[in-house]
RNA sequence: GGCCUGGUAGUUCAGUUGGUUAGAACGCUAGCCUGUCACGCUAGAGGUCAGGGGUUCGAGUCCCCUUCAGGUCGCCA
């Protein structure tokens, strides 16, 4: 093995070289992806994180370079120089862009040597998770991955140039935090100067760039970490990026269109894509109303129907029931796929919608005038006639209905008409359809707490014509709160804060917080709201869903460097981790139990 | 916390109704080879069938528990 010395620089990386630089003499370094041994001819695909190029050694080479060469095995770490050449004749590959040339090598060293890797270091890996997690290092030189980490670095450069241009100023707003009373579960970090008391890890900036709004800093950007001990999703990890803003003397439009200009400029600069229409707005109940859902995919239709005033005097008791009890039916009329839903495939559909609390799934197919139906023999012909009416339903449609409750109606179609459209393959991951929805409610009923809990937080603004409901109807209080939605994932949220003491105070009281608990809880916020506070709002993005859609990837763990598995756990370092005692004892930390005593 | 799926050489997988000594490909090791690039040829090494328990004459295969990984509901202001 061999070190670097002053003269090793080098001088370009791999896939930089093509045709152009026959002739030239270069210094390379990288790792052996592959030696290909023919005798006295030996070859190396050299990588680095831009690709390979193909070193070659033969009867002109050194011998003691031949040697090296020959030793050669996969990722160990080289120092090639030689001169760039074409390729002999009919030996161009046309497969890999740096396939025209080679390097024939003159000067060479073994900079470290490698054990076999646990896996092979190539692209489409179809490794397990667990072992590639394991030696994240080795995954992440994989060209599919570690594209996605640069392409990641891009797309962040061009949140910065954006926000910087736009008058943002990038402030870093602590890590250690107090603890939060609502919301998510914190992230404890206990304290050795204070026994007994704990910092959390910020679930978001969102209390310190308010502040931020009180101090004039009037435009606030930050890639912010954040932190929620709650469980994994494929597109959920408890440690996360935020592309996190904050603006002063605005109103919602203003906040919109701030960031609806960073998408359509990230697009254009990054995917090349022109956006020039504005994004479509809905109200939040105009999305539950047509999709179930409040991020909706905008993709395709099958829009949610309300058949309940058809079928609230029918002899049908799960339908009647349903409307009688308060609910709803509600139907999606999928056209031209009744041939595409076999009896097995609605029953799968069914088991699909019990997930969402649904007691069954109702359907009617026109498979091309041949009708089969779950319900049709409980109805009378005029009953039915005036849903299929209701539904326009033309032959070789399908049709499914859910009776319950709203909010299992909603949960249930809003879910099935996006697993439907997965099903037929009718959703193109290059068709990008952003949504603003707006007028959240301003809370949320929590049955088993009995309570209004703040659906985005409690320093929201209600919208002005709703604030006399504060003290009526609760339920029905609309907020200046917006997400912005991309193709059914919620990529961002944001809302106009409270800068006004007597609503603030309104809101508290809504929420169940006594004077004291106001105090004890955002004491230090409503203190800084009496020295003049701006009228003021912001947006938070979720980066590594933002880099998900734009690089059409499924899984956050693969635009995450070092993501966690389901459990939380990172499985590299194996963290999180016991302590020893005295560490623990310094804490003033006694432990109840561990996982091996945990039953 | 609930439900579902999976764990067999280093890796990806096959393994029949429960039946002899658990196989393949790739990778790895050694040798040969002057135009390979998924090099080729020859030979070889490599297994706690995730772990534990049970049923059975006999378990990779059936049952139970545990564990790990994945998906999902709850949860995620």
């Amino acid at each position: 093995m061999a070190t670097l010395e002053r003269t090793d620089k080098r001088s370009c990386y791999c896939a930089e070289l093509s045709a152009k630089n026959v002739g030239e003499r270069i210094c390379l370094m990288g790792w052996a992806q592959r030696q290909r041994d023919l005798g006295s001819l030996i070859f190396i695909d050299l990588r680095d994180r831009t690709g390979i190029v193909q070193l070659a050694f033969d009867d002109n080479t050194d011998r003691n370079i031949f040697a090296d060469a020959f030793s050669v095995r996969s990722e160990y770490v080289l120092c090639a120089k030689g001169v760039v050449r074409h390729r002999g004749e009919g030996a161009v590959n046309k497969n890999i862009p740096t396939g025209e040339i080679e390097v024939a090598i003159d000067e060479f060293k073994i900079l470290s040597k490698a054990q076999t890797p646990p896996f092979e270091i190539v692209e489409n890996s179809e490794v397990k998770n667990e072992l590639r997690l394991k030696h994240r290092y080795l995954d992440l030189r994989r060209p599919d991955l570690s594209r996605n980490i640069l392409e990641r670095s891009k797309i962040v450069k061009i949140a910065r140039d954006y926000y910087a241009e736009n008058g943002f100023v990038d402030i870093e707003t602590p890590i250690l935090v107090k603890p939060t009373p609502e919301g998510a579960r914190d992230y404890l970090v206990p304290s050795r100067v204070h026994p007994g008391s704990f910092y959390a890890l910020p679930q978001s900036p969102q209390i310190y760039k308010q502040i931020l709004m009180v101090s004039g800093f009037d435009r606030y950007f930050q890639i912010a970490k954040c932190f929620r001990d709650e469980d994994l999703r494929a597109d959920r990890q408890p440690e996360f990026t935020q592309i996190d803003t904050e603006m002063s003397f605005v109103c919602e439009d203003d906040v919109m269109n701030m960031h609806e200009g960073f998408l359509k400029y990230l697009f254009k600069q990054y995917m090349g894509i022109e956006m020039t229409e504005p994004f479509l707005r809905l109200t939040w109940k105009e999305c539950m109303e047509r999709f179930g859902s409040d991020k909706p995919d905008m993709r395709f239709g099958y829009e949610l129907q309300n058949i309940s005033d058809e079928v609230k005097d029918c002899g049908f008791k799960v339908f009647a029931g349903a409307v009688e009890a308060g609910g709803s039916v509600r139907a999606i009329n999928v056209k031209g796929a009744a041939d595409k839903f076999s009896r097995k495939e609605i029953d799968a559909l069914t088991d699909f919608v019990k997930t969402y609390k649904a007691k069954g799934l109702a359907w009617y197919k026109n498979n091309n005038g041949e009708v089969t139906s779950s319900y049709a023999k409980f109805l009378t012909d005029e009953e039915n006639a005036r849903i299929i009416n209701r539904l326009g339903v033309e032959a070789g449609d399908v049709v499914f209905i859910v009776a319950d409750k709203d909010k299992v109606v909603f949960d249930a179609l809003g879910a099935l008409r996006c697993e439907v459209a997965k099903k037929l393959g009718i959703l193109k991951k290059d068709d990008f359809k952003f949504l603003w929805v707006t007028e959240f409610p301003l809370f949320e009923y929590d049955e088993e707490e009995g309570r209004f809990y703040a659906m985005h937080h409690p320093f929201t603004m209600p919208m002005e014509e709703d604030i006399p409901l504060l003290d009526t109807d609760r339920g029905a209080v609309r907020a200046k709160a917006y997400d912005i939605v991309l193709n059914g994932t919620e990529l961002g949220g944001g809302s106009i804060r409270i800068h006004d003491a007597e609503i603030q105070k309104k809101m508290f009281e809504c929420l169940g917080l006594d004077e004291e608990a106001q105090q004890l809880k955002f004491g230090f916020l409503l203190e800084a709201f009496k020295y003049g506070t701006p009228p003021h709002g912001g947006l938070a993005f979720g980066l590594d869903r933002l880099v998900m859609h734009l690089l059409g990837i499924d899984d956050i763990r693969e635009v995450i460097a070092f993501p966690k598995v389901q459990n939380a756990s990172e499985l590299m370092s194996m963290c999180p981790a016991p302590t020893d005692q005295k560490a623990l004892d310094e804490l003033c930390i006694a432990v109840t139990k561990t996982e091996e005593t945990n039953e």
